[in-house]
RNA sequence: GGAGAGAUGGCAGAGUGGUCGAAUGCGGCGGUCUUGAAAACCGUUGUACCGCGAGGUACCGGGGGUUCGAAUCCCUCUCUCUCCGCCA
């Protein structure tokens, strides 16, 4: 969410940008403002009534301390217009509030300076390719075949148990989702991140602060019963830990990652780009995030793409870098990089993180705010997160770019946490 | 699932109709003292909005009501805790 008073004070600046994003804002941010000049002209009115009211109800009292209940009911008379205005000035005022917040959470976040113009992913600006891409022996094959060569990952099966796009990861297949996770997680611990353990269902104030909430409502999976929310990630419950909290700026940056479960409806993909492991409604992925001071937060975003660069390239996986063009960057960031592996077998390139920072985007609907020393008002914080990394697609590209006649490779440095160096 | 209790400032915890944005303690910050620290003592310490400012308004879980006046009374919702049951 903007901050309304950063739009009131640069109207035009916030419509100017957002074109940038493909988006029109001029009639959004004309009627926010004027339906906020409104809104303060009712409040300066309505205070004033209420300050009055405030007085006569104080001098009652101490008419009626004094025992002058004449006076003090002759008092009482002239309250009832004063009350009668009070509830109109709140009624409207409230009217207005509601709209304005309406239009305020329509505002997509104003994107970076360094974002490319373009409609969609192919105008996306790739900044490197690393890495060779592997020549393949003769009979090589897509992963979901190789999945079931090894009987790694079993998709019929997870049909059976819950539907579509819910794998089911047996033997080696399973060992090396454990061995994925538990890397990614030991790099965090590394790189300084705290591992969180968070809970996979969230509330509704959690699915508001981090953006799912009102509008990509059916992107998550929903227990009615209870109305919490399956994470979609877990940025939701990471970040809803800095909701409603006025941190130490000395304490700057916070950071967090975090292995979950992740759930995504997903409604309406379906064809050949979501076979085996390229699309699922449950998938695995290592999270990272930060709560930054303003002033460091592109620092910090350069240093976690660093991070999960890192990851790719001690896997082996030939990898490119994109910077997000306007059109494809999401709702809530300013700035995001994605990183694609290579699916040498598909033949394509698959996306397995994007880093972004949603500056004060997130922590304006999180109330997410840090105090500087010796100053008194909090201003709001800079949050930004990654995947670091999402599983499915590196599983697809290790399992497909590193087969052999003999069977599957393990990157070296994965070996320690399998427990053994090859699937066959 | 059954029964009960509760929700107040960073935390603990008073406050049952007016002088309460809210006692007190702890914590935090500043100071005195000290070579330094601790202790002690003194002071200070919520957020948001409106206003150029003086200042004003709102907030005691959320919403509604009673009243001239509500943290305090009533209704309602949500959440938390305790005990019992069930269960990893």
């Amino acid at each position: 969410m903007l901050n309304l008073k950063f739009i009131q004070d640069n109207p035009d600046l916030v419509v100017e940008k957002l074109k940038r994003k493909n988006f029109d804002a001029s009639e959004i941010v004309s009627t926010i403002i004027n339906l906020n000049a409104q809104k303060n002209k009712l409040q300066a009115e309505a205070d004033q009534a209420k300050a009055e009211m405030n007085k006569i109800s104080k001098e009652i009292g101490m008419l009626f301390r004094e025992g002058k209940a004449e006076e003090a009911n002759a008092a009482k008379a002239r309250t009832s217009e004063i009350k009668e205005n009070i509830k109109n000035f709140d009624t409207d005022f409230s009217a207005i509030e509601e709209k304005v917040n309406d239009l305020l959470v329509q505002l997509p976040n104003l994107p970076h300076d360094s974002v490319p113009f373009g409609k969609a992913e192919e105008d996306n600006e790739i900044l490197k390719t690393v890495g060779e891409i592997p020549t393949l022996h003769e009979n090589a094959v897509p992963h979901w075949e190789l999945a079931a060569k090894y009987n790694l990952i079993d998709f019929e099966l997870g049909v059976k148990i819950t539907g579509a796009g819910f794998p089911v990861y047996r033997g080696k297949g399973a060992q090396l989702q454990r061995a994925l996770i538990n890397f990614f997680l030991a790099e965090g611990t590394l790189a300084g991140y705290e591992e969180i353990q968070p809970p996979l269902l969230v509330n509704e104030a959690s699915g508001f602060g981090t953006g799912q909430l009102p509008d990509k409502e059916g992107q998550m999976y929903h227990a009615t019963e209870d109305n919490l929310y399956l994470i979609p990630t877990a940025e939701v419950p990471v970040t809803n830990i800095y909701r409603d909290v006025i941190l130490d700026a000395k304490n700057l940056p916070y950071k967090n990652t975090a292995y979950s479960a992740c759930f995504r409806r997903e409604a309406g993909s379906y064809g050949k780009d979501v076979r085996g492991l390229n699309r699922l409604h449950q998938f695995d992925k290592v999270e990272i995030v930060q709560v930054a001071h303003p002033e460091k937060s592109y620092a910090i975003l350069d240093e976690m793409v660093a991070h999960v660069e890192g990851l790719i390239k001690k896997l082996g996986l030939p990898y490119r870098l994109l910077r997000l063009c306007g059109g494809d960057v999401s709702f809530a960031s300013a700035l995001t990089f994605d990183f694609e592996v290579y699916s040498t077998a598909q033949e394509k390139w698959l996306e397995v993180s994007s880093v972004s920072n949603f500056e004060s985007f997130q922590a304006n609907r999180l109330k997410l705010r840090f105090r500087e020393e010796g100053v008194k008002k909090p201003q709001l914080a800079h949050t930004l997160n990654g995947s670091a990394l999402a599983l499915p697609r590196i599983v697809a590209a290790l399992l497909e770019n590193n087969q052999t006649p003999e069977g599957i490779k393990i990157p070296e440095v994965l070996i320690p946490f399998t427990g053994f160096d090859m699937i066959n």
